[in-house]
RNA sequence: CGCGGGGUGGAGCAGUUCGGUAGCUCGCUGGGCUCAUAACCCAGAGGUCGCAGGUUCAAAUCCUGCCCCCGCUACCA
């Protein structure tokens, strides 16, 4: 069984590096994609994981004002933060970088120069809200004022949260910077935009095809932009950004590229840097050129649009594939995304989460306190993953006493402390017995099942049948009891051991992509040696001696391999440690305490 | 306002594409077992699928209208 070997690219959505991330960050698209990333590899297939800090744009620069710092620093500051989170979840990126290297810099004027080249970027002058003390661009939701529809007077600029009306904010009435307070002025100013309406054919031709494929909330709400598609700015008057390409531009301080335009581009400029940093400067090529190389993004459903729309215009304008063709730029022609994965969103206590009104829990907090696999159960069988979710705390103690504990990491505990005990080492099968065989192929057949489930991000469908697996295991060694043959017939008690350890080590490897870590145990526990899941580290990393930066990285190639694997007798087992720790109730009052000490 | 997603036993969800006596996990009740982190196994109670109509021999599943929650609506990311 040696299945055809795929180049998946496995593009997470990139953390915006205003803070710490909170696990309702990392529930909707990073974890699920490090699931599909993991099975992916010990599926067989070449797995090309990359994503970074999103690092560019006006919260950073209006944060980094308001600490006092430069918006570099505040970067630097939240990047090596985010980084120490990501690293905890266990997330097995082949690369996780930042947006404000030399390289993505690169990659993203190469962009903007072949989009330009290709026609389907202009330049336009147009009136812009303006900071008059800063010079910079002041975004519609950066200013409010009073509607001038219904007089409501805390109207933001591009809306009324009063009467619900779209607003301009150059409407408002006595217009105030919620930055400062100060009146913005709105003023002429050239800016380049994306030629989206170029794309509207061509888009919609590529996204019907994908009907049946992707999920509805996705596919339903791209195919329904298409019809109002208008050309996008793309530039803003800001210092702190990318620089625009062209002479007369380019040493220009107060103009960059906007944020969204090169956050995008990260999931290429990523994956080059990889291939220089392994030693193959076009190893890249594998997955954003061939024909066959596949790629899927995962992300909340509010970044949708530029993931369906945005992204695949700006590669095909660049593969000179929009309504006016063109060549493809110096890279060549890019692939257009396979799928785009979006979860929904995940709330906190039946409210939103909210870092400053603190309806929050931290991943370095949550780390702090609970294994980090009770977190990715809880995330994979109760996630956003088809429809908004609710995180709440007894919810998690209960996933994680009566169903992580109970069923997965008891059959550990029970299987390898009895073995261990009355035997002292995996025992040898004797004779097989029709309900030893029938066991052991139920559990062969469920990795099929199961990786279909994962390969089609069905994360909810894919834990919940492992659980099943596992709860058969249980219900077999229930059935067998080999404690009552200890006198009787200890060659019996000892195949209905080997058969149960052969469960157990088929489970861990279905439980891998979900919970690596106490797989990683198991795979110890019975004996293996090496690396078995594949866990990530951080390096310091820098550019031609440059300013270093952390990066996460690791070797996932040559571990766990998505089939069962035969358990060697002779193995000397030890009494086990519990796999996961069981949480007292207690846990729901301290925690729930704590969220209304901070709020 | 428009568009998209969701509204299923106590809790959390699947099922709705191709309509046919409502399913999963947990909890609950009763029983069993004792290897195991009072974990494991068996049995049972509990819902008519947001609301109101309609189509059909038959609807959670199709159609119409309405209500509620979430997101997007393009210079927040």
């Amino acid at each position: 069984m040696s299945p055809t070997s795929r180049h998946i690219l496995a593009a997470p959505a990139w953390p915006y590096a205003n803070g710490p991330r909170h696990i309702g960050h990392v529930s909707g698209f990073g974890l699920p994609c490090d699931m599909f990333a993991r099975y992916q590899r010990m599926a067989g297939h070449k797995v090309l994981m990359v994503s970074g800090t999103d690092e560019h744009g006006t919260p950073i620069q209006v944060q980094a004002d308001a600490e006092g710092v430069t918006a570099r620093q505040l970067a630097d500051r939240y990047n090596g933060v985010i980084t120490r989170d990501l690293l905890g979840l266990d997330m097995s990126y082949d690369l996780f970088t930042r947006t404000t290297t030399r390289n993505h810099y690169a990659v993203t004027q190469e962009l903007f120069s072949g989009l330009l080249a290709n026609g389907y970027i202009f330049a336009r002058t147009t009136k812009g809200a303006i900071s008059p003390s800063t010079g910079r661009t002041l975004p519609d939701r950066y200013i409010e004022g009073t509607c001038p529809i219904c007089g409501y007077d805390s109207a933001r600029g591009d809306q009324c949260d009063n009467c619900g009306n779209q607003l301009d904010p150059i409407d408002l009435i006595n217009p105030r910077s919620k930055i400062n307070g100060e009146t913005p002025v709105f003023a002429d100013t050239e800016q380049f935009f994306l030629d989206l309406p170029a794309f509207t054919d061509v888009l919609g031709t590529w996204l019907k095809q994908k009907q049946g494929s992707w999920r509805p909330n996705v596919l339903n709400f791209s195919l329904n932009l298409l019809d109002d598609l208008r050309p996008r700015a793309i530039t803003r008057d800001i210092d702190w950004g990318v620089p625009v390409p062209l002479d007369g531009w380019r040493d220009r301080p107060d103009k960059r590229i906007y944020v969204w335009f090169d956050a995008v581009i990260g999931y290429l400029s990523a994956a080059i840097e990889w291939s220089r940093r392994v030693g193959d400067p076009d190893a890249w090529r594998a997955w954003w050129q061939s024909d066959e190389a596949e790629s899927y993004y995962f992300m909340g459903k509010d970044n949708i649009v530029f993931h369906s729309e945005i992204w695949p215009a700006m590669l095909l304008g660049y593969s000179g594939k929009g309504a006016r063709d063109g060549q493809p730029g110096s890279l060549g022609a890019l692939n257009l995304p396979t799928e785009v994965v979006s979860s929904e969103f995940l709330t906190m206590e039946g409210r939103k989460f909210s870092s400053s009104r603190a309806v929050v829990i931290y991943v370095r907090d949550f780390l702090a306190r609970y294994d980090v696999d009770a977190l990715r159960y809880y995330v994979a069988v109760a996630g956003p993953e088809n429809t908004d979710t609710d995180f709440t705390w007894s919810e998690f103690v209960r996933r994680n006493n009566d169903e992580l504990v109970a069923t997965w990491g008891n059959l550990v505990n029970r299987s390898v402390s009895f073995a261990a005990r009355n035997i002292g080492e995996i025992p040898g099968p004797g004779t097989l017995t029709d309900a030893d065989q029938q066991a052991l192929a139920r559990s062969r057949q469920a990795f099929e099942l199961i990786g279909g489930h994962l390969g089609r991000s069905r994360f909810k469908a894919a834990i919940t049948e492992s659980m099943r697996t596992v709860a058969e295991a249980n219900k077999y060694m229930s059935d067998q009891a080999p404690w009552k043959l200890r006198e009787s017939d200890p060659e019996r008690m000892r195949t209905i051991l080997h058969v149960v350890l052969q469960l157990v080590d088929d489970a861990k490897t279905l439980m891998t992509p979900f919970l690596p870590r106490s797989a990683e145990k198991v795979y110890r526990m019975l004996g293996g040696e090496g690396g078995w899941a594949g866990l990530p580290r951080i390096d310091e990393v820098d550019e031609d001696g440059g300013a270093p930066y952390p990066v996460i990285t690791g070797e996932y190639s040559g571990v766990g391999r998505w089939q069962p694997a035969p358990v060697r007798p002779g193995t000397p087992l030890a009494p086990p440690e519990p796999l996961f720790a069981k949480l007292d109730q207690s846990v729901v009052d301290e925690e729930l305490a704590r969220l209304r000490e901070q709020g």
